[in-house]
RNA sequence: GGUCGCUUAGCUCAGCCGGUUAGAGCGUGCGGUUUACAUCCGCAAGGUCGCAGGUUCGAUCCCUGCAGCGACCACCA
């Protein structure tokens, strides 16, 4: 054995050894319990970074303990399309090695060359999981554009769409002007901003706004119903000039307004926001578009057609000045500002027509099922984040104007089309024009395949509804998907899983989503456990991230410390849920100190072997009692260890074997059996249980060290001390074999 | 605005159901070994456990209030 633990020659031949070996795949064996982890499918989009890495060093030390538990253990890897985040990303490159826009380049091309960045992707990622040790099912390994699971997404929709869970309507959206595409709640990023507020005469009113430009689809004014100042103006109608001419609006009354903000009258513009929407639709307003899809105002705002938000609204100011229309400006109002949390645009919120599915019986089912412990969620902090997330959510919506993605499974007949906007976008949609909206078209027919005939008319001018799911609407089936494509039987045997392991950040977007779905699909619940891993941060408590320059490629740590030492600087110490924040420096540190550990369990089987040279194999034990002390120790250790995984602290689990191999059985089982006060053989089977129970934790250098002892042992003693080949699959340790 | 959490050594963090001198890693200082390991070993310095009350024989731990920080959700005309 070589003085030093060298990693760069030991890990990569280990895993293929193991890999090789086939217990990344479990032999389906009824008598076995089973134990399985669904991957979190990182994005297709780039790389993973150390943060990822969090959830490797978790997962696969659940997974290596239960598999040495002798249960049938599935950890089953796959990537996620990742739809609006790698479709921008891929368009930055796009433009960047040919400076083409996707709508140049066409929605097929797009498809095949969004395609062919992801398998790239994805193999580099696959890379990085091996380096770092994840023993997963590779044969098992998904994406969620594969046929057979797309098929699933599909099928989904459908029956929700004639259970009536998903419908179309007409509503105010998230638009991004620049991705195109409508967006969640939940992919929205909030941006705190001092814009201008500006305060302006409406007839005998004056009231506060940020958005002047969107005056041209005001269809009525609001008042608190309680205001004194107004009460005497409530539903009546006031005409007064406008830079259009003069305008007819009425004067309604709402509790969402606030008497105190502003003038405390509010112009209402249910087309282009969301509060508006609202009250429009208590009040039978009309809702009037000013803006398009692309950020500009259209033909209702006369000279302004054409012109950007942004830049109508220094026009508008500047107009209305002109004509003593504004009051006052207040410079120092500062809002929150929503804003696409793919690209950066300002979110437009306007009205679109768009898929939903309608959340209330769900969520429901999802609060009671986690309610009543069918899920755990841990830590528990989460679980209350939970509840209280689910208790207000909204409808969902769920198509995307975007093309990478599955493709909705709704198709529209020319013939069906009545009226002349219907007809025209058809028209759009027949040429395959990828800026055509489909908001006009009527009787959409719900299919998987493309209809010969449209079911209503006989028509046979069928073209498929060109948005795209959104990607929570796939990885939400992802136990399912994955399961039910795999192996045969592996559904009926692995669901529900056992432990999800992902990080809080999704805990809304995927988390919730996949209890849903699963309860809905199955009647199941989709996992046992939810195991929440906290965020690594940097010193300044940003979130590690690939866009924020501040990630750190594993496989740079790994190349240094090695594997285990990345994995225990991850995972040691820390309490589940918690954020770790870290500079680079630290971390580098870290890592170090748990290499140095690395290194550490080397030496002291390569003592322990040479111990065993010089005696020429022999391997003597003190008379009866002796050591009895020392086996009492390690059954403790094996107990509170199991106890510990078994309860999901395997943060605390990693340290104490740090504490115990170090302080206790280097520092002193060691030594005194150099003294002679503890038998060879006592510390000889220690070794082996040490080795075991680190195994899940450090799995290279626990099963290089295996490998070694297996090599120096005399046969029969090799039979009785080892009584497998191989660490990875070798029994979890659970008494004292004493002699 | 609502909810949840955090505040312990220079730094990053553990500390489960309240019970002697409050722990680890890294960092710092001093010393040592050089045939398991300098990726080592030993020793040391360093903490009024955010603040103020309360419960208790006893509080870092439980309760209340306050302050600071953070996250999430909602919302800002």
């Amino acid at each position: 054995m070589e003085k030093r633990y060298n990693h760069t020659t030991h890990e990569a031949p280990l895993y293929l050894l193991w890999e090789k070996s086939g217990a990344f795949s479990p032999a389906k064996d009824s008598t076995k319990p089973p134990f399985c982890i669904i991957m979190p499918p990182p994005n297709a989009n780039g790389e993973l970074h150390l943060g990822h890495a969090t959830f490797v060093a978790v997962s696969d030390a659940l997974i290596r303990y239960h598999r040495m538990k002798g249960e049938a253990t599935l950890w089953l890897p796959g990537v996620d399309h990742a739809g609006i985040l790698t479709q921008v990303t891929f368009e930055k490159t796009l433009l960047k090695n040919t400076g083409k826009t996707r709508y140049e380049l066409g929605r097929a091309a797009f498809y095949r060359a969004c395609f062919d960045f992801c398998m790239q992707n994805k193999s580099t990622m696959e890379g990085q999981l091996r380096a770092l040790g994840a023993s997963c099912d590779w044969s098992r390994e998904k994406f969620t554009l594969d046929p057979q699971v797309s098929r699933i997404v599909l099928e989904t929709f459908i029956r929700m769409y004639n259970e009536g869970l998903v419908y179309r309507g007409y509503r105010i959206v998230n638009w991004c002007p620049r991705c195109r595409s409508t967006l969640s709640e939940l992919e929205l990023d909030w941006e705190e901003r001092t814009d201008p507020l500006y305060y302006i005469k409406y007839g005998p009113f004056t009231l506060a706004t940020v958005r002047p430009e969107t005056k041209f689809g005001d269809t009525a004014l609001a008042v608190h119903p309680d205001d004194r100042r107004y009460k005497k103006f409530i539903d009546k109608q006031f005409t007064f000039e406008t830079l259009l001419g003069p305008r007819t609006l009425q004067v309604v009354a709402d509790r969402a307004v606030d008497p105190k903000f502003g003038t405390g009258v509010v112009k209402v513009t249910p087309g282009h926001d969301a509060v508006d929407w609202e009250i429009g639709q208590r009040h039978h307003l009309e809702v009037r578009t000013v803006i398009d899809f692309d950020g500009r105002l259209n033909e209702l705002t006369g000279p302004y057609q054409g012109m950007k938000a942004q830049d109508a609204r220094r026009r508008v100011v500047a107009d209305m000045e002109a004509r003593g229309m504004v009051e006052k400006v207040d410079s120092s109002y500062t809002h929150s500002v929503a804003r696409c949390e793919r690209c950066g645009t300002t979110i437009e919120p306007l009205v679109s027509r768009q898929w939903f599915v309608k959340v209330g019986s769900l969520t429901k089912a999802a609060v009671s099922a986690v309610r009543d412990g069918k899920t755990t969620i841990i830590p528990k902090k989460f679980a209350k984040m939970f509840f209280s997330w689910m208790r207000n959510v909204r409808d969902w919506p769920i198509s995307r104007q975007i093309w990478w993605g599955h493709q909705l499974p709704v198709w529209y007949c020319r013939e069906s089309q009545k009226t002349a906007a219907a007809k025209a976008e058809f028209g759009l949609l027949l040429e395959g024009d990828p800026r055509a909206r489909i908001d006009a078209l009527e009787d959409p027919i719900v299919s998987i395949g493309k209809p010969d005939i449209c079911p209503r008319c006989g028509g046979k001018d069928i073209v498929q509804d060109p948005d795209t799911f959104d990607t929570w609407f796939s990885s939400g089936q992802w136990p399912i998907t994955t399961l039910k494509t795999s192996k045969k039987g592996d559904f009926e045997l692995f669901y529900p899983t056992s432990v999800m392991n992902t990080a809080y950040e999704i805990l809304f977007l995927w988390v919730a989503r996949m209890i849903m779905f699963g309860l809905y699909l199955s009647g199941e619940v989709p996992f046992t456990v939810a195991l929440i891993n906290g965020v690594l941060r940097d010193e300044k408590g940003q979130k590690m991230s690939k866009s924020k320059g501040n990630g750190v490629d594993p496989l740079e740590t790994i190349q240094k410390y090695g594997a285990d030492a990345t994995r225990m600087g991850l995972l040691a110490g820390r309490d589940p849920g918690n954020d770790l924040s870290i500079s680079k420096a630290q971390m580098d540190d870290r890592i170090r100190g748990y290499r140095n550990f690395s290194n550490k369990i080397w030496n002291a089987v390569r003592f322990i072997l040479l111990t065993l040279k010089s005696e020429n194999g022999a391997i003597r034990y003190k008379a009866a009692g002796q050591d009895t002390p020392y086996f009492d120790h390690l059954a403790q250790l094996i107990s509170q260890t199991t106890q510990q995984f078994e309860t999901y602290q395997l943060g605390r689990a990693a340290e104490g074997l740090y504490n115990e191999f170090w302080h206790w059985f280097c520092d002193d089982c060691i030594e005194r059996q150099k003294k002679g006060s503890l038998s060879f053989g006592a510390l000889l089977e220690g070794l082996v249980i040490f080795l075991k129970l680190l195994h899940p934790f450090v799995p290279f250098v626990s099963e290089a060290c295996y490998q070694e002892v297996a090599r120096a042992l005399p046969d029969t003693q090799r039979k009785r001390l080892l009584k497998s080949k191989l660490l990875l699959s070798s029994a979890w340790p659970k008494r004292i074999q004493r002699s």
